[in-house]
DNA sequence: AATAATAACAGTAACAGTTCCTAATATTTA
DNA sequence: TAAATATTAGGAACTGTTACTGTTATTATT
């Protein structure tokens, strides 16, 4: 049976106010002011566990540090390679690409994920490339 | 200067064998047959010094270590939720994917990734499911 | 071939991100 | 209100990875 905690409405909130996919130790730092002695384990444990229920989404960025995303709409991702920052993109979902790799597979597919790579909008601008 | 050695040319033509994407620690034990007293950080070493000379590939895995594939030519992956394999998928790169991913991104896009999940042929296979 | 220069090594300590443990606290049920 | 128990804070422990150090292997020079 589970409970309800402040701490966990805390995680939720803070994930559904941001679309910067922020990482544990952010969402410790950003829920901190409102709860100065929370523990980042208990923000590790109500990432993990909203995850599992699907509340929220962990994404997994190569070289860093796991991120989360407070939108479970399904959506692809951009990370720029500049500033490590991740951002959502505007494409919609390419379902046809499961059918299209299930043609030369035996196994079973469910479903993909896609992230583009490139220079965010916000290092174009800032530095000139 | 680059010199050779006898530890890094282990590494690479174990990456270069193999196709199942092994991790750090599996081609460690790999070629620690040929090298019984290998050390676990000269594989780290090689590994990422391979990955910047752009002769193998790191990928990134949600919730494990990270892996290794020795085929550089660009390629999507496929990895099973049951017993964690990962394996290469046949399926043309989808160029078309940064173009249509541009039109609504100030940014520049250089390339994209794909991962499917699901569950893989030997897993169809050995358990009812 | 011998020597010098230095890249790479083995071994190990340190590190980052994350999970696990415990006694205390908060939330729910009765 | 009291009992039951999920959740917490705090910190220890764990995993994957990188960094450090003195030694060894490889290459360049003589």
């Amino acid at each position: 049976m589970i409970k309800r905690s402040r701490q966990r409405e805390a995680v939720r909130r803070c994930l559904a106010e941001r679309c910067d996919h922020p990482t544990a130790e952010t969402v410790y730092l950003s829920i901190k002011d409102e709860f100065p002695n929370i523990s980042l384990g208990t923000v590790y444990r109500n990432l993990s566990l909203l995850s599992d229920m699907g509340e929220i989404k962990k994404i997994t960025v190569s070289g860093g540090p796991d991120r989360f995303d407070g939108n479970t709409a399904p959506h692809y991702h951009f990370f720029c390679s500049r500033c490590g920052c991740m951002m959502d993109m505007d494409l919609q979902m390419q379902t046809d690409l499961d059918i299209l790799a299930a043609e030369h597979f035996s196994g079973r597919i469910e479903s993909h994920e896609i992230q583009f790579t490139g220079i965010c909008p916000e290092c174009m601008n800032s530095h000139k490339i």
